[in-house]
RNA sequence: GCCGGCAUGGCGCAACUGGUAGCGCACCCGACUUGUAAUCGGGCGGUUAGGGGUUCAAGUCCCCUUGCCGGCUCCA
């Protein structure tokens, strides 16, 4: 055996060297120069800076700020915390800790949920702790010692007897348990006294200090154990860690950021909507303001739709129970539906019925009532493929704890369509389908997206495997063909189709689900629809649900958000106001007005008593696009100012052409 | 649905360990007539989410209901 091994060592920006190193080496020895390497990539596995070289290894520095650095840094962020926890919470019990966007969480279950007085003391128990500079030490144990050691820990115990699934166990569970042999991080301080220890699979940073740069506790939740509803519930700890001060500091400005964005606030700055508390729960009115943008987003939608072959049909909010047990809705999504309402049973004065009652349901999906529009008369191949589109409303019976503004809402309305046609149609009907919810999506600002493709579910689905399979690979194929990132969705599928959803990324990089594109070959048999193939046979139409916004409630908020509230011209609730700089210019700039009205822009002269910095500050914090100002310089050039939302301004436009401007760039749906 | 927190005029907030509600903005009235983010003065407005209880006394303490917020589960 050789004292010196030969081993490949890539630096986070340094090409990939051979280096002699003495046997008995560490991965962390041939970084000493580079210190923002935290853990290294050892022949492609990640390993603690500690892990011993042996010859042959290709390692490769890690750097903090990388993704797998952050991961690192958070999930021993996680153990500084749940060894705070335990310090203050002997009894408390260990879940799990894994790293998460942006931070990490830790599960514990103790005798009572987290104070946010906790949070502090803990928040001062893990800075000590970061302070003392305890090193992470990998130590390997058999299943059987692992017991004995945790044997005061009943979730490890769990996850150690899970260990060969812990993937699956639960979201996160991976990290304390892999799949190879077992191993326990002893927290050691200097004095090599060992503070905490816990299972984990690792690796850590070298040192706790590391975690002290920009880390914060958040807030504490329940969380079911291993995220299912039946287990109990743990108390989850959520913090943030970033490598750097700074680094903490810009994800604060971008929470807060987010926070200025959140439609719920926007909705009441700007007068949009609100959730009167006497309607109930999810439940919104739109305001005027927020009915104007409202309506442009649905006017764009018919316009387009109207162009590429759909057809509008109306369908009622309520029907007979039989329509949804026919569908399966009763079946597969009752939790999901208001309960019934029973009309029209007679009972005599003793109690015996004397006719039996109706059940009417609120409608939580609209593709029944398409379906029997389809059925009401014969149909024949050459209609097909028949596209029915409906700004339709529907009801779903949220749980309480998941309401939320408008993204969760119980009642709201779908742009959604149901197009029929044959299995030969089906492909190239779901490419043009996908092209134009794009196209679509574009036109309204979105226009970065990725594609999810969501798979049947085992456990909740309708219909023979074979129709999966085939409705599933079109799916997967057309997918393909669009050239966009796909992402699998394993068991993501309603419960008669599988489906393609566009995930659109809004201007501050967060993604939402917003159209989808379903197949189904499941409902037209249950309704048995039929149309008359050419060569005279009665065949059963493919049917493909889609919907553009996914509701139109949701795509306003994610809009709202995605403009915080400075919509383009053509979305504002007000295009233009004029602002006089006194009484005297109020009537020219009604006629400037009364121009613009008439060529359909929404405008307002401001004549109240304010004074003109006061007008415009009010008119800036509504954010409305284009401020028209006008004193004795501009009346007698017949000229308008513009004044833009940044603070930008264009003087002197002569009428005709501020008209022009104006009308132009709501045509063109820019943004100013 | 579960866990925790919260609920004061339209909005944002204040009121010490219980001692019978204040401020700013908005709104209304008046004065001022002004060139790019707040002119000045006056006024209106709350049975402190609703209900019950403890107490000499409840916005403050307890219980129930409703709603909201943060998560979990679920989902467009």
């Amino acid at each position: 055996m050789s004292a010196q091994l030969t081993v490949t060592r890539s630096g986070a920006s340094a090409p990939a060297t051979t280096v002699q190193v003495e046997a008995g080496a560490t991965a962390g020895e041939l970084f000493t120069d580079e210190r923002d390497v935290v853990v290294a990539r050892v022949n492609g596995e990640l390993r603690d800076l500690t892990h011993p070289l042996a010859d042959g290894d290709e390692v490769e520095g890690v750097l903090i700020s990388s993704e797998d650095g952050l991961a690192v840094l958070r999930h021993s962020a996680a153990h500084v915390v749940a060894q705070a926890v335990q310090q203050h919470f002997p009894e408390a019990k260990l879940g799990i800790g894994p790293p998460i966007r942006d931070g990490f969480y830790y599960d514990f279950d103790v005798e009572r949920p987290f104070t946010p007085e906790d949070l502090k003391t803990l928040e001062k128990t893990a800075q000590r702790i970061v302070k003392e500079g305890q090193r992470f030490v990998r130590r390997a144990v058999t299943d059987d010692e692992a017991r004995a050691e945790l044997a005061g820990e009943p979730y490890k115990l769990e996850l150690i007897g899970l260990k060969s699934t812990a993937g699956e166990a639960a979201e996160g569970a991976g990290v304390e348990v892999g799949a190879g042999e077992l191993t326990i991080y002893d927290n050691v301080r200097r004095d090599g006294t060992v503070a905490w220890k816990d299972l984990c699979r690792g690796p850590h940073l070298p040192s706790t200090r590391l975690v002290g740069n920009g880390f914060s506790l958040l807030r504490s939740a329940a969380a079911y154990w291993r995220g299912s509803e039946k287990n109990p519930q743990l108390q989850r700890v959520y913090g943030t860690a970033w490598p750097t001060k700074d680094d903490l500091k810009a994800y604060q400005e971008r929470v807060a950021e987010a926070e200025r964005r959140d439609h719920r606030r926007l909705g009441v700055e700007l007068d949009l909507f609100s959730f009167p508390d006497e309607i109930g729960s999810g439940l919104a009115v739109f305001h005027p303001r927020g009915g104007v943008v409202r309506r442009a987003m649905e006017d764009y939608s018919r316009q387009a739709h109207e162009r590429a072959g759909y057809e509008f049909v109306y369908s009622p909010h309520i029907t007979k129970q039989n329509l949804f047990e026919v569908s399966g809705h009763l079946d597969w999504y009752a939790e999901g539906m208001f309960p019934a309402m029973q009309l029209d049973a007679e009972v005599d004065a003793d109690g015996t019925v004397r006719k039996a009652g109706q059940n009417y349901y609120l409608k939580p999906m609209n593709c029944p009532f398409h379906n029997l529009i389809f059925d009401s008369r014969g149909r024949s191949y050459r209609e097909l493929p028949l596209r029915l589109f409906e700004f339709g409303t529907v009801y779903r019976y949220e749980k309480s704890g998941v309401v939320h503004g408008l993204t969760r809402v119980r009642g709201m309305t779908q742009d959604d369509a149901h197009i029929y046609c044959t299995r030969e149609q089906m492909k190239d009907e779901l490419t043009r389908t996908l092209g134009f919810v794009l196209g679509l999506l574009s036109d309204y600002g979105l226009d970065d997206y990725y594609l999810e493709l969501s798979t049947k579910d085992p456990e909740k689905y309708v219909g023979s495997d074979d129709a999966w399979e085939e409705a599933t690979a079109t799916l997967a194929e057309v997918a393909q063909a669009s050239g966009l990132e796909l992402v699998p969705d394993p068991g993501g599928a309603a419960f008669y189709g599988p489906k393609i959803s566009v995930q659109a990324r809004d201007a501050i990089g967060r993604t939402w689900q917003m159209s989808t594109i379903q197949l189904d070959f499941n409902l037209p048999e249950r309704f048995g629809l039929e149309y008359t193939a050419a060569d005279g046979s009665k065949q059963r139409p493919v049917m493909i649900h889609r919907a553009l916004f996914g509701s139109i409630e949701r795509f306003f908020a994610v809009l709202t958000e995605h403009y915080a509230g400075a919509f383009p011209p053509w979305l504002a609730p007000v295009q233009v106001v004029g602002v006089p700089v006194a009484d005297a210019h109020v009537p020219h700039l009604q006629e400037v007005a009364a121009k613009l009205r008439e060529r359909g822009i929404r405008v307002e002269v401001d004549a109240s008593d304010d004074r003109m910095p006061k007008k415009i500050r009010t008119w800036t914090k509504q954010k409305v696009p284009f401020l028209l100002i006008a004193g004795a310089e501009d009346v007698e050039a017949g000229a308008v100012s513009f004044r833009y939302r940044d603070g930008s301004q264009e003087n002197g436009v002569p009428v005709d052409d501020a008209v022009a401007k104006v009308v132009d760039a709501v045509q063109r749906r820019v943004q100013v």
